[in-house]
DNA sequence: GCAAGGTC
C-alpha cells in the first residue's frame, strides 16, 4: 500500500512531545534534533499507510512595521492611521521558516495543531504561508490537505478526537488577529510619538525616555491614577461610635470577663446625636441578651491554581512582583519542577491524574506526610473552576526539598505545591456563634467563631486562623455594663491599589492576558509612571500620570474587541472593520493634539516649564545666547528665545567645550563623554559633527582622511539638495560623515547646509560608478541596525522618496 | 525610541 507523509505542527516543543507521545503507537517515535525537535512515526491516516512528521514553531511570529516612517521627525504621527504597514521576519524567524519548508518537503498533507484561540488561528496561516510550497502539489493541497486539529486539553481523548475530527483553518478568525495587530501598531505609535514630542518639547522635570501609550498599558495605568485623584479630593469627616463592654452576673470578680460589644449602627456622623445615644446606654442598669445563634460555616478551599492567581499571591503575601514571578515560575518549569505556568484554568481536566502528583510529594520532608494522609483518605474533589482547554492548573511536578532550591525560588515552589495540596483537602469548617444584645433600644452584638476542622488552610495557610471565644450567654440572660465609652474618629480615604488589585482589574475588564499581565505592570512601572510602594506592593503614581480620561477607558479596547468579533465570525470585513476603526482612531487623535492645552494646563501645575528648568551649557548659534542642559532623561539642550530643544546623545555626560565653535552653524561645542573609557568627543549639538571641522567648511572633502575626492566619502555627483540652490547657485557637492558612531549625515561642501539621518543606521555607503538616471547623482546604499529589522536600500538621494524621508535637513 | 501577542 501506497504511503503519504502527514507535517504536523504544534506551537511549542514540549506539545509536539507530548502530542506525538499520544498518538504515536505504543507511544513510540524518533525524535531529531533541527531547529526545534521533529518527532517521526508510522502510522494510520485516512485509512493509508503514514509517516507523520511532528515538529513545533517557536517564534515565528511576524512584527509588523510601517514602512518609511520611522522617523519621527520627519513624520507627522497623523499620518501613521493611514501609512502602510508591512510584515517583516524577525531575525531568528529565518531560521524557522526554513525549518517549516525543509520538514514539510514532499509532505501530502499538514495538520495544525496551533493552540486553539484567535493567536493561534493566526499562526496557522503564517505556517501554511511556509509550508504550502514545499508541499507535494502545492496548488491542489489548499483545501483538503491542510487541516486543523482543534484540542481543549492534552489529554488522550481529546487529542484523539481532534484527529479523527480534523477541521480547515478559520481565515477570519487570523484576520481579526491581523486587525488588532495594525491598529495596536497604528495608534500606539501615533500617541506615543504625538504625547512624547510635545511634552519634552515643553518640560524639563519629566522623568521618562518616552511616554507610551497603548489600549493595555493606558487602562493599567488608568486605574492606578483614578485611585490617585480619588485620594486626593477625599475628605475625611469626623464620627463617633460607642464602645459598650458587658460582664456576666454572678460571677466571681477574679474571673469576672469583660465582653467587648459591637455596635449596631457601627458610626454616627453627628455628635449631638451620638451623645444622646449614650446618655440612653449610660442611663440603662444592664443588658440583656436578646437572641443567641450558632451557624455552621464553610470555608472552600481553592480552584486549581491559574497564573493570575499565582501573580496576585505572589505580590500580595510573598512579596514578590509579577515580572520576577513569571520569570521564577518559568525556570521552575524549564526545570521540571512545576507545569507550564502561562495557564488561564482552574479546574483540573477530567483525566488529571491527582494521585500521580500526590505520590512524587509523598516522600516530602515538609508536607509528605500530608500528602500521604491525602492518598490513604482520599482526596477532595476540586468543585468549580474552569478548563479553559489551554493548558492544565499549574501543579508540582516533582519533589523539591528546601535546600535544593534558593530563595524565592523554594518559596514559589512551595506555594504551588501548598496550594495543590489545598485544592484537594477539605473545606475548612468553623462555628459561629453571635449574640444579640439589648441596652435600652440600641442594639448591640458579639460573635466568636470556633474551628471545628482546619481543612485546607492547615496546609496552605502558615498560621491556620484562631479560634474566638464568647461566653456562653443565654437568651434573656442579663448582663452587667461596665463600661460606656464614645469614641470618635476620622474617616480615611481608600489606600493606593495594590499591585495584586490591579491584576485582579485588569483581568476583571480583559486587559491583557496570562502571559502578558506582567510585561504591561512593568512597562508602566519601568517609565516612571508608578512607583511600587512598601511591603504591600501598592502602585503609586507619579507626577506623570495625567492622561487623557477618555483615551484611558478599559472599554477602548472592549469596544475594538466587539468589532473584531465581528470580524472573527465573518460578520464583517476585515477592511471594512479596520478603515472604520483607523477612522474613529483618527479622528480621536486629531481631537487630541488639538485639545492638548486643556491637559498641558494639568501639566504645568506639575512640571516645570522647560525654558526654567536645567542649567547653562553653550551658545545657540542662531541668536547667540544660552541654552540650557536639561540632565532628565532624555538629555537634552534647549534654548528659551528659539524655542528649540535640541536633541543629544544619551548615555554619557554632556560639558561646555572651551567655547569653541562649530564652524558649519555657529552653535558651541560641547564635550560628550561616555564615562566607560574616559574618551570626550567634541561635538556639535546642532549638526552633530565633530572635528576637524576645518576639513569640512572647506570642502575638503572626506573627514576622516582629508582628501578632497575620497571615494569613501564624497559623493561625487550628488548637487546640493538645499532649497535655496536656485537662488544662492549653490553647486556644492555632499559629504557624507558619520559621527559617534550612528549618526550619519550628508554636508554640502559649498554651503554646509547639513542632512542628517535621524534613524539608526549601520552603514551608509555610495555605490561605486552607479548613478541615477534622472538627475545623474550618486547611488547611495542605506544598511539600518539589527534591531531595526528593515532591509537594505538603494536609491537616489534627491529622488528616491523613501530615501529622502530619512533625511532631517537643519 | 513607539503596541500587544505569542514563545523561549
Amino acid at each position: 500500500m501506497a504511503s503519504v507523509t502527514v507535517f504536523m505542527v504544534a506551537e511549542k516543543p514540549s506539545l509536539a512531545e507530548s502530542i506525538s507521545k499520544i498518538l504515536a503507537p505504543n507511544g513510540q517515535y524518533q525524535t531529531r534534533k533541527s531547529y526545534t525537535p521533529v518527532h517521526e512515526y508510522n502510522g494510520q491516516f485516512r485509512n493509508q499507510n503514514a509517516r507523520f512528521k511532528f515538529t513545533s514553531v517557536t517564534e515565528l511570529s511576524n512584527r509588523t512595521c510601517i514602512q518609511s516612517h520611522n522617523n519621527w521627525d520627519a513624520t507627522d504621527p497623523l499620518e501613521l492611521f493611514t501609512a502602510p504597514t508591512l510584515k517583516l521576519e524577525a531575525n531568528s524567524k529565518q531560521h524557522i521558516t526554513k525549518h517549516l519548508q525543509n520538514e514539510s518537503r514532499g509532505a501530502d498533507y499538514v495538520v495544525l495543531w496551533l493552540d486553539c484561540d484567535r493567536e493561534g488561528e493566526n499562526i496557522c496561516f503564517e505556517v501554511i504561508d511556509n509550508v504550502i510550497n514545499s508541499m507535494k502539489e502545492p496548488q491542489k493541497t489548499k483545501e483538503n490537505r491542510i487541516l486543523r486539529a482543534k484540542f481543549s486539553a492534552i489529554t488522550h481523548t481529546d487529542i484523539r478526537r481532534a484527529m479523527d475530527n480534523l477541521v480547515y483553518p478559520n481565515k477570519n478568525e487570523s484576520l481579526a488577529v491581523d486587525a488588532r495587530q495594525e491598529l495596536d501598531l497604528k495608534i500606539g505609535c501615533a500617541f506615543t510619538r504625538f504625547q512624547t514630542r510635545f511634552f519634552q518639547g515643553k518640560y524639563g522635570n519629566l522623568d521618562s525616555a518616552v511616554i507610551s501609550y497603548g489600549p493595555c498599558q493606558t487602562p493599567t495605568l488608568s486605574f492606578c491614577v483614578s485611585r490617585h485623584d480619588q485620594i486626593q479630593s477625599f475628605s475625611p469627616e469626623p464620627f463617633w461610635s460607642l464602645a459598650v463592654t458587658v460582664a456576666r452576673k454572678n460571677n466571681n470578680d477574679k474571673d469576672k470577663e469583660e465582653t467587648l460589644l459591637h455596635w449596631k449602627r457601627e458610626r454616627v456622623f453627628d455628635r449631638q446625636i451620638a451623645r444622646i445615644f449614650e446618655n440612653c446606654v449610660k442611663e440603662a442598669n444592664e443588658a440583656i441578651v436578646i437572641s443567641v445563634k450558632s451557624e455552621r460555616k464553610t470555608k472552600s478551599r481553592p480552584h486549581a491554581l491559574n497564573t493570575v492567581e499565582l501573580l496576585k499571591h505572589g505580590s500580595s503575601a510573598l512579596g514578590i512582583g509579577p515580572h520576577d514571578m513569571m520569570s521564577i515560575a518559568e525556570r521552575l518549569y524549564m526545570q521540571g519542577y512545576i507545569s507550564y505556568p502561562r495557564t488561564e484554568t482552574t479546574s483540573y481536566p477530567k483525566n488529571f491524574d491527582i494521585n500521580a502528583v500526590l505520590r512524587t510529594q509523598q516522600a516530602h520532608g515538609v508536607w509528605g506526610s500530608y500528602a500521604s494522609e491525602l492518598l490513604e483518605n482520599g482526596v477532595h474533589k476540586p468543585s468549580g473552576g474552569v478548563d479553559v482547554g489551554d493548558h492544565p492548573p499549574i501543579t508540582p511536578m516533582r519533589k523539591a526539598e528546601e535546600g535544593e532550591l534558593s530563595g524565592d525560588t523554594w518559596r514559589v515552589y512551595s506555594y504551588v505545591t501548598r496550594h495543590f495540596l489545598g485544592s484537594i483537602s477539605p473545606d475548612m469548617r468553623y462555628i459561629r456563634t453571635t449574640a444579640i444584645i439589648k441596652i435600652n433600644n440600641e442594639i448591640f452584638e458579639c460573635s466568636g467563631s470556633r474551628v471545628d476542622r482546619a481543612g485546607f488552610t492547615s496546609i496552605l495557610y502558615s498560621r491556620t486562623s484562631s479560634d474566638t471565644f464568647i461566653p456562653e450567654y443565654k437568651e434573656g440572660e442579663r448582663l452587667d455594663i461596665t463600661n460606656v465609652k464614645l469614641t470618635e474618629g476620622q474617616t480615611h480615604p481608600p489606600d493606593y491599589l495594590t499591585e495584586s488589585e490591579v491584576i485582579g482589574l485588569m483581568e476583571k475588564h480583559g486587559i491583557g492576558t496570562d502571559a502578558s499581565i506582567p510585561v504591561h505592570i512593568n512597562n508602566i512601572c519601568q517609565r516612571n509612571y508608578v512607583k511600587v510602594e512598601g511591603n504591600a506592593r501598592r502602585l503609586v503614581p507619579t507626577n506623570l500620570e495625567k492622561i487623557d480620561p477618555d483615551l484611558s477607558l478599559p472599554t477602548m479596547r472592549s469596544d475594538v474587541e466587539k468589532q473584531l468579533n465581528y470580524i472573527a465570525l465573518g460578520q464583517a470585513k476585515f477592511k471594512d472593520v479596520l478603515d472604520h476603526s483607523l477612522k474613529l482612531f483618527s479622528a480621536k487623535f486629531k481631537y487630541f493634539t488639538e485639545k492638548i492645552g486643556e491637559m498641558d494646563q494639568l501639566f504645568e501645575a506639575t512640571f516645570s516649564v522647560i525654558a526654567e528648568t536645567g542649567k547653562i551649557m553653550s551658545r545657540c548659534g542662531k541668536c547667540r545666547r544660552y541654552m540650557k542642559y536639561i540632565a532628565s532623561r532624555p538629555q537634552r539642550l534647549h534654548c528659551k528665545t528659539c524655542d528649540e530643544t535640541y536633541s543629544l546623545p544619551q548615555n554619557g555626560s554632556i560639558k561646555p567645550y572651551k567655547e569653541l565653535k562649530c564652524p558649519l552653524d555657529d552653535f558651541e561645542l560641547v564635550l560628550f563623554s561616555t564615562g566607560s573609557d574616559g574618551m570626550g568627543y567634541q561635538l556639535c549639538p546642532y549638526c552633530y559633527n565633530y572635528p576637524p571641522f576645518e576639513n569640512i567648511s572647506k570642502g575638503m572633502g572626506c573627514n576622516k582622511c582629508t582628501h578632497p575626492t575620497c571615494p569613501q566619502s564624497m559623493i561625487r555627483n550628488t548637487v546640493c539638495p538645499c532649497p535655496q540652490a536656485e537662488v544662492t547657485g549653490c553647486k556644492g557637492r555632499l559629504v557624507l560623515n558619520a559621527t559617534l558612531s550612528t549618526q550619519w549625515n550628508l554636508c554640502c561642501n559649498s554651503c554646509n547646509l547639513v542632512s542628517a539621518f535621524t534613524d539608526k543606521l549601520k552603514a551608509v555607503s555610495v555605490t561605486k560608478d552607479e548613478y541615477c538616471d534622472d538627475c545623474g547623482s550618486s547611488i547611495l546604499k542605506i544598511e539600518f541596525s539589527k534591531n531595526q529589522t528593515r532591509e537594505p536600500l538603494e536609491g537616489c538621494i534627491l529622488c528616491d522618496d523613501e530615501i529622502s524621508s530619512l533625511l532631517k535637513t537643519r
